[in-house]
DNA sequence: TAAAATAGCTCAAACGATTGCGCAAAACTT
DNA sequence: AAGTTTTGCGCAATCGTTTGAGCTATTTTA
C-alpha cells in the first residue's frame, strides 16, 4: 500500500525510532549522525513518504483538525466567514471539517456529536442559539471551543460577536432620521443572541426618539428568505403599513424585496429598507439598500 | 481520559474482543451470549462510550470522512452545491473536509496532497481547470475522485457536468433573437472546462445566425467580480460598444453590474446582460436579469 | 461412555507512528 | 591501561480498535 517508516527503515538499514526522530527533525536532539539523517532524508524524498495522520493522531491524540459548526453555508455571510476561516487553517497547517446545521437544533447536538469521536482538536461554532447544553458539555470535557457570530453571555468561552445591539440601533436611528415614525422589523430566530440583540436595539431608538411600539409592527420567526418574504406581504396588508422595515438579514431581506416587487411597491418612494448583513449585490438593486455591514474578514 | 473498550470490557469483566464485537453488531456471528450483549451495552450506554475514530480508522483503513475542493466557498453556487454535499455526506455517516483552493492551481495541489495523508475515503474536486496531472496520480493511487462542475475529457474518473455549451448557445440565441447583433462576452479563467464550453456555445450561436466574431468583444480572464468590472468598463468604452453582454458567472455579473450602474448605463435600454448562473438576488436587481440556471440541488 | 459438535469466549497480532530508557562502541581523560 | 564521557542508535511500550485463530466447557450424537 502506501510508504511506511518501516519501508524507509528497511532501505536505510536503520530502525523505526531513528526514522521517526530524523523524519520529525529531532535528529540533533537524539543525537543521529549527519550522515545517516541524509540516508534517511534521501529515501523519504524518493518514495514519496507521507506520514499517515491517522497513526500520528492516535499516538499523539491530535489531529490538526478544526470542526466548523455553521447554522448555513449557503447564506453568504457564513460563506465569507467559512472562506477566512479555511484559508488561515490551512495556513497554521489544520484542516477544516465543515458541518451545517441548517438552523436546527438537534442536528447541532448530532453533528457536534459525531465530530467528538473524530478527534477534533477544537470546535468553531456558530451556534443556532436557542439552547446550549450540548456546548456547556464540550467545554466541560475540555474540548476548545471558539463561538463565532452568536454568543451566550452564560457560557464561560471565548466568542467573536459584533455589536448587535449597536448595529440595529443605528439602523433604526437612521430611518428615524429619515422621517420614518411607522417602523417595522423582521426579526430573526427568537432568542437567538444575534436576535435579541437587534430587537433590542431597534427597541431603544424607538423608545429614546418617543415613537411607540407597536406589537403588529414586530414579525418574523427565523432568518430565512420564505420568512422575508410573507412577513413582508403581511406587513404591507396592514390597515396602517410601515413606511419602513428593519430586515435583520441578508436573506429576510432577499425575500422581503420579492415581496415588495410582487406587489407592486416602489422603493424608496412607498416603502424603505435596511439590512442587517451588507451583501455584494446590495448596491445593484433597483433601489441600492442601505445595509449595516458586518466585518466577516476579522470575523473568520 | 475518554472512554475505551478496555474500560467497558473491565466493568462487564469480559475480553475486548467480546466489547468490540458486540459494539459492531457482530454478537450473533460470534456467538456472544445474549446476557453478555445486554451487560456490555448497559455499560457502553452508561459510560456514553464514543469510539475513537482514529483508531478505527487506523485499523479499517477507512475514515468516513471525504475531501472536498472548490475553487471559492464564498461563490454563490459552490455555496449552494458544498451544503448539498455535506448534507447527504453527514445522512451516510460521512464528514466533509473542505478546501479552498482560490481558484489557484498550486493552492489545489498542496491541498489535496494535504489529504492525501489524511486517509481520506475519497475526493470530490471542482478543479481550477487548467491542469490535471496530480488528478491523474490521485487516479493512478487509486484514491475515489468525482470531478464536479468542471471535468477533463482525458481523465477516466466520473463526473458532473451540466451541458455548458447548450447553455451559453442557449443565452446567446436569446440575444441575437432580442435583436442584438453587437454582443460580448466575458469570459472566465481559459483554458477551464466550463470556460472553453461556453466559448464554444457562444461563438456556434454566433456563426449559425451569421454574425461576425469580433475579437474584441471577447474579453476576460477569470470569473471574479473584479474581472466583470473591469472589462464591461472597457467593452462600454469601444468606439462601437456592444449592445449585450453575456456573463459566464455570477460574480462576473455583479462586476458588470457596478460598471454599468457608476457609467450610468441603463439596462435594458443602453445595454442588455444574461449571465451565466442563476443567482437568488437576480429578480430583484434594479432590472431583471435573464440567466442561466444550473441544477444546484441535483449536482451536489 | 467415548467421540463429535457447539457455545461462548479469550489471545495476540496488526494498523503506523512516537518516545523514554538503555546499551554498545568510540573518543577522551588521567 | 583503565575509567569516564560522549556518540549513535535500537528496544519495546503505547495510542484504541478489529479479527483470525484458538481454547475450554457443555451439550449432542452414536
Amino acid at each position: 500500500m502506501s510508504i511506511t517508516i518501516h519501508d524507509i527503515a528497511a532501505k536505510a538499514g536503520v530502525s523505526l525510532s531513528t526514522v521517526s526522530r530524523v523524519l520529525n527533525g529531532k535528529a540533533k536532539k537524539y543525537r543521529i549522525s549527519p550522515k545517516t539523517e541524509e540516508t534517511i532524508l534521501h529515501f523519504a524524498e524518493e518514495l514519496n513518504y507521507r506520514p499517515n495522520k491517522m497513526a500520528q493522531g492516535l499516538r499523539l491524540k491530535k489531529s490538526h483538525t478544526i470542526g466548523l459548526v455553521v447554522p448555513d453555508i449557503s447564506n453568504p455571510f457564513f460563506a465569507y466567514v467559512t472562506r477566512v476561516i479555511q484559508t488561515k487553517a490551512y495556513e497554521m497547517g489544520y484542516s477544516l471539517i465543515v458541518c451545517n446545521t441548517n438552523e436546527d437544533l438537534s442536528t447541532e447536538i448530532e453533528q457536534i456529536e459525531l465530530m467528538k469521536s473524530k478527534v477534533i482538536d477544537g470546535f468553531i461554532v456558530m451556534p443556532v442559539g436557542t439552547d446550549y447544553r450540548h456546548l456547556e458539555t464540550l467545554i466541560r470535557k475540555k474540548h476548545p471551543l471558539v463561538l463565532l457570530d452568536r454568543c451566550f453571555d452564560a457560557l464561560q468561552t471565548s466568542s467573536v460577536v459584533v455589536d448587535n445591539y449597536e448595529g440595529a440601533y443605528l439602523a433604526t436611528a437612521y430611518l428615524i432620521e429619515c422621517g420614518h415614525k411607522k417602523i417595522g422589523i423582521i426579526q430573526g430566530l427568537p432568542d437567538t443572541y444575534t436576535n435579541t440583540e437587534r430587537m433590542r436595539g431597534y427597541l431603544d431608538a424607538l423608545r429614546e426618539n418617543n415613537i411607540e411600539v407597536k406589537s403588529q409592527y414586530i414579525v418574523g420567526k427565523d432568518y430565512r428568505r420564505e420568512s422575508g418574504y410573507i412577513e413582508t406581504k403581511l406587513l404591507l396588508n396592514l390597515e396602517e403599513r410601515p413606511t419602513a422595515i428593519f430586515t435583520t438579514s441578508d436573506l429576510i431581506t432577499l425575500g422581503a424585496l420579492q415581496a415588495i416587487v410582487e406587489d407592486n411597491y416602489k422603493i424608496p418612494d412607498d416603502i424603505s429598507i435596511v439590512s442587517f448583513d451588507d451583501t455584494d449585490f446590495a448596491p445593484f438593486l433597483f433601489s441600492p439598500l442601505t445595509a449595516v455591514r458586518q466585518p466577516k474578514e476579522l470575523m473568520g
